[in-house]
DNA sequence: ATTATTATGGATACCAGATATCCATAATAA
DNA sequence: TTATTATGGATATCTGGTATCCATAATAAT
């Protein structure tokens, strides 16, 4: 199991974009050219992006990117949501065999119970909560809090040159 | 990302495992039929628990597997660690890009300092951290817990149909 | 309006890893 | 010695991630 490069290439391209917080937007070129991915690819992910409203795109003569709000509202959680897709990280492939009958003895539930159901699947249950320790934690990292670490690290290094 | 389908198959079994406690071994006949899992497949799965001293096997007449430790010292962090290696999840392909060198402004450390900065890498730092969110509620959930809600669940349906 | 520029999205190719099966061999208990 | 069971190598197949190309749409500048 492996975060996709895809997430990688996203969060960088999301920091720079908040490291360029000047008069405009950046191209995907530019983009390409720090991250050293090729523009074709990082721009499928860009319009992923874009789709999910976390960055705002515009075509035409100095068009390119930018955050579509504060980098302090954009969660590591938004991203990696977006790029891996929100299936559950488990999915048991057993719920029809043998085991699950003797596991889960209840009858087949109404519909309504279903959701319910679910939540209570033994095994399942245990690594869903387990993925959502890493969700909550990730839905409090900003994009700004990496900002605020590389500027801090940066000036400190200029303190350092003295 | 998703976790694999063999993560599946060693949890169930495992399970199983420990629901059999009894006189002696189960056979990987028997595990691929509660399972509805073929056996060539889950042998693979199997050796490699074994391997990892999860389980214990023994080949020839009513051999089998068992539980090579208590199921309450066999962690669902174990498991996950077997089945899906252990690289870290997240891994920074960008590390020889424009900006890295604008985030991490260090000039490349002494050797000793390696282990530190691998921390100290801003996304990567994040992702890590997450992971670890993820991994410490793991090694708190063991088989013995998955075992005492299942037969938990069994008694209360026995008193239902009463 | 025209033009140059930039993002978009469909089609496609490629590759790596996960999934799955087969079989010859080794190990063990009866 | 024999029947049984696990082991591990070889191999096939499938799937999703990675990556590129190109025709088209949208936009700003002129
Ligand atoms: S209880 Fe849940 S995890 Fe266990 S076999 Fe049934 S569906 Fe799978
Ligand atoms: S600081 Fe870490 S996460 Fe950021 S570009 Fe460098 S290696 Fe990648």
């Amino acid at each position: 199991m492996q975060f996709s490069k895809s997430t990688d290439y996203a969060l960088h391209a999301l920091v720079h974009l908040g490291l360029s917080e000047r008069s405009s937007n950046v191209g995907i070129k530019e983009l390409s050219g720090t991250l050293g991915v090729s523009e074709s690819y990082l721009s499928k992910i860009m319009s992923k992006l874009r789709q999910d409203g976390i960055v705002r795109a515009v075509p035409g003569v100095n068009g390119g990117y930018e955050l579509a709000r504060p980098a302090e509202q954009i969660s590591f959680f938004d991203v990696v949501q977006v790029m891996e897709g929100r299936q559950q990280l488990f999915k048991c492939s057993n719920s029809r065999s043998q085991q699950h009958r003797l596991l889960d003895e209840e009858e087949s539930a109404p519909e309504s119970q279903r959701e319910l159901d679910r939540k209570e699947c033994l095994i399942e249950k245990v690594m869903y909560s387990a993925e959502q320790q890493m969700y909550q934690y990730l839905r409090e990292q900003t994009i700004q809090s990496v900002l605020d670490e590389a500027l801090k690290r940066r000036f400190s290094h200029e303190m350092n040159k003295k």
